[in-house]
DNA sequence: ATATGTACCATACGTTGTAATGGTACAACA
DNA sequence: TGTTGTACCATTACAACGTATGGTACATAT
């Protein structure tokens, strides 16, 4: 596998990881059914933190993008390539975004909408 | 009038001095058709900055909880007693949180969803 | 033993963005 | 002249959040 990682880039390093590996399948470099490098191989590799490539790890698994085996390793899910295009941050960015609208067409100022989203977001909290 | 407002209180100022009036409504200490002190008189009352206290009157005019008449102050809402209920915040909160609802049942990490919470509101922007 | 993914502890850094502040000005009235 | 609410310009200060880092530990398997 050829990743670059930017240190420069505004980009956050585990989105530039996501997006490289996706690129890759997509590119065909990698194939479905494929190993990927573990956690800590890839983070000595590209000279990152274990626990930053294990986040890209584990939103690419939510994504069904990669599968992970446990002690096995970590493979490309068969449906990957389908996968790669359909994200969940844009079904999370219409969900909001709609309710924003209706939100805003109440009448509701963006602060109050600010305040009820951090209440919300509050009343029953997981740390991600 | 007896309004305390608490710098340690993490919600915002023009949101206690909002809560408060209403608070004061439906104890009775303020009744329908009373008049409010003027919004520079009140910002001196509680050493606040005339912004602070006029964004709080235009949120509770909003709500018809209070009226203003130009050049001849503000009055109690001649409803206000019955508008201090239903709460368009509530509304708000309800929306908001049926979307993020959604978002966590999809798997959507709460960073994402802040995120895409931050582009919604920019994406059409106002400033309230 | 060695390696896997994962979990928890914790901290430092930078950015972002709101809230709140200040000042000035206006038209409409007493 | 003084006051009302309102509007615009602007800046500061602060807190929240995300990112990335480090270390340790665990069960599971080769």
């Amino acid at each position: 596998m050829e990743i670059f990682i930017d240190l420069e880039d505004p980009n956050p390093l585990f989105a530039q990881l996501i997006q490289q590996i996706k690129d890759a399948i997509l590119k065909g470099d990698l194939e479905p059914g494929a190993p990927l490098p573990s956690i800590r191989q890839l983070a000595n590799e590209l000279e990152l933190n274990a626990k930053t490539v294990a986040k890209a790890y584990q939103l690419l698994e939510r994504d069904s993008v990669i599968q992970t085996r446990g002690y096995r390793g970590t493979f490309v899910h068969p449906d990957a390539i389908a996968n790669c295009g359909q994200d969940i941050a844009q079904l999370v960015l219409d969900k909001i975004g709609e309710a924003i609208e209706t939100c805003r067409e109440a009448g509701a100022t963006d602060s109050e909408i600010r305040i009820a989203f951090s209440h919300a977001m509050n009343r029953t909290s997981r740390r991600n």
